[in-house]
RNA sequence: GUACCUAUAGCUCAGUUGGAUAGAGCAUUGGUUUGCGGAACCAAAGGUCGGAGGUUCGAGUCCUCUUGGGUACACCA
């Protein structure tokens, strides 16, 4: 059948539809239907009722679905570079929860690996200072942070001279450990500033001291997917110097859509980073996750195939993966490049930049770009610049909005809920119908961005909506009778009152999957 | 060398599982205030969607090739 004469067909039922007023196929089947204004003022009644529920949606069906991100290292601040990870993972969950989905927010710990080993010793040198030993330099490979001082203090004051002498396999494990809650606690104040709460924090140490990791190996070997061999000389540029022929215990991921099979096991026996990675997503597979999330650093990006390729052999194929890349910002200061060095000192953390520039703005600008495109961000230009800065729109227009209500509240000496409870929708005009309309678009735009997972598309929406009710606003500048408050018209004025509730309730729905705060007043 | 990401207005970027005349912000030019918040609005100008083929009734979107940019490539995580 043609395009244009299924567009016959289906216009004639159409008719049949209350709302839909007119219709009409046009071009090569396009159907324009134009539905009536009680189409939407009924639209703006559903948004005014379900408040900041607008636009939740059923398409996750309730499946329970795990985000994992950030996963910094216990071993210092979250500097900057953490920062997209972070908000970038914390909104897409929230989008997912509107969306329908079971989500669960998941921040994995390593503290097994020798990056805490190294933590530990430098806490050790600090613990030696704050008993006034004299500790020199931090040597190369440790970490130097004033941060660490804090904990070597911390354990001074505990347990006194106790761990003074000893050897470092009686004192590296206690130092590991408290060093990295301590870690992880200014981490999660961090977090904490910046509005990210996780539902579960998940230890290395603690499900690699279960065996999951020797099952793990169990399972691939009796599923023959685990040989000893030597793996051929990487191409990279990089690579060649001192690489020698090895043998190491390699897992077949080639088998699962890897380019080439990766190492389990180095050449000395003990467990590459990778198997313990492979033994926690399978421990989020038995906790009732099939569907994983995990956002990374762009810099992880050889990490992907091989994961994908583990999931899916521990799992048999019941678990589904999806690795999130995000890209590095460039920070610059009035167009100057931001160098970061932990040595130099001049490190920028997650939570300088939330002091600096503030929690809400941080968050939006971070959200209105997709995360796997490179985003510019200049420190001058975000704080000063304000129009620069989209969330400043979006806030304006919500402001403006309740300033609106407190003009009504003021004029009719009732209060807003009441007014707009008792007002009749269908004084509304064209141009106010129009807004209506871009509304109505919330829910759908929940939905796409969830099934992209692309947050940033809401951002661009909510933009729309502050430029057409802004739109709205200005025409009351030119002429009077267009104003949102008449203290004339108490009808009109309580009609527009409810629109401009309406914009304001989606304008909160969505900054609230942005784990944006709505402006009042500004 | 290989894989992934990316290329859209002067700049920074959107662009609906392929749909009608490709959109916004900044910058440029011109305009809007006796009154609801001017952090705003209205308008003009600005495009061979990196290039070349292909699939399709229809391509910024999908495929192939190609060019430029980014990231990653055993024994670190």
């Amino acid at each position: 059948m043609k395009p244009r004469d299924l567009a016959e067909l289906l216009t004639s039922r159409l008719q049949e539809n209350p709302f839909v007023e007119t219709t009409q196929v046009a071009g090569a089947g396009f159907i324009n239907m134009r539905l009536s204004e009680k189409f939407w003022t009924h639209q703006l009644e559903t948004i005014l009722k379900e408040g900041v529920h607008y636009g939740d949606s059923t398409m996750g069906g309730g499946e329970k679905v795990n985000v994992e991100f950030t996963s910094a290292n216990p071993t210092g601040p979250l500097h900057v570079g953490h920062s997209r990870g972070a908000v970038f993972g914390d909104a897409l969950s929230s989008l997912l929860q509107k969306a329908g989905y079971d989500v669960t927010r998941e921040y994995y710990i390593n503290d097994a690996g020798a990056q805490v080993a190294k933590l530990a010793r430098s806490a050790y040198l600090r613990y030696l200072e704050a008993l006034g030993q004299k500790i020199g330099e931090i040597p190369a490979g440790l970490y130097p942070g004033e941060y660490l001082k804090e904990v070597g203090a911390f354990i001074a004051q505990k347990d006194g001279d106790k761990w003074v002498g000893v050897g470092e396999e009686e004192y590296l494990p206690y130092f590991k450990k408290t060093a990295a809650d301590l870690m992880m606690e200014m981490i999660k104040k961090d977090l904490a500033q910046a509005n990210i709460h996780f539902d579960v924090f998940s230890s290395e140490k603690a499900i690699a001291d279960s065996g999951a990791v020797e099952k793990v190996m169990d399972f691939l070997d009796k599923e023959g997917l685990i040989y000893k061999g030597v793996l051929e000389k990487p191409k990279g540029a990089k690579a060649a110097d001192d690489w020698e022929p090895k043998e190491m215990t390699i897992f077949k991921s080639t088998l699962f859509g890897d380019e080439v099979d990766r190492p389990l096991c180095r050449s000395d026996g003990s467990y590459t980073y990778f198997t313990p990675d492979i033994a926690y997503q399978l421990d989020k597979y038995k906790r009732g996750f099939k569907k994983l999330i995990m956002v990374l650093g762009a810099d992880h990006a050889g990490y992907v195939a091989r994961m994908k390729a583990a999931v899916k052999a521990v799992t048999k194929g019941d678990a589904q993966i999806d690795f999130l890349l995000c890209q590095m910002i460039n920070f610059t200061e009035n167009g100057q490049p931001v160098k970061m060095s932990k040595r130099a000192g001049t490190f920028v953390t997650f939570k300088d930049l939330l002091d600096e520039v503030g929690t809400d703005v941080v968050r939006f600008y971070l959200l209105t770009r997709k995360q796997d495109s490179q985003l510019d961000f200049d420190f001058a230009k975000v704080k000063e610049q304000s129009k620069d800065n989209p969330v400043f729109y979006v806030q304006y227009a919500h402001a403006r909005g309740a300033s609106v209500k407190r003009l009504a509240e003021e004029t009719f000496g009732k209060k807003a809920d009441e007014l707009i409870s008792s007002a009749d929708l269908s004084l509304l005009q064209e141009d106010e119908l129009a807004v209506v309309r871009q509304l109505a678009l919330w829910p759908r735009q929940v939905e796409m961005a969830a099934a992209a997972n692309e947050p940033h598309r809401l951002a661009y929406f909510l933009n729309d909506v502050a430029a057409a009710f802004h739109g709205l606003w200005n025409r009351g500048r030119e002429d009077v009778s267009k104003r949102f408050i008449e203290a004339k018209d108490e009808e009109l004025s309580k009609a527009r009152l409810a629109l401009v509730a309406g914009v304001m309730t989606v304008i909160e729905s969505g900054l609230a999957v942005f784990g944006v705060a709505p402006a009042e007043e500004m």
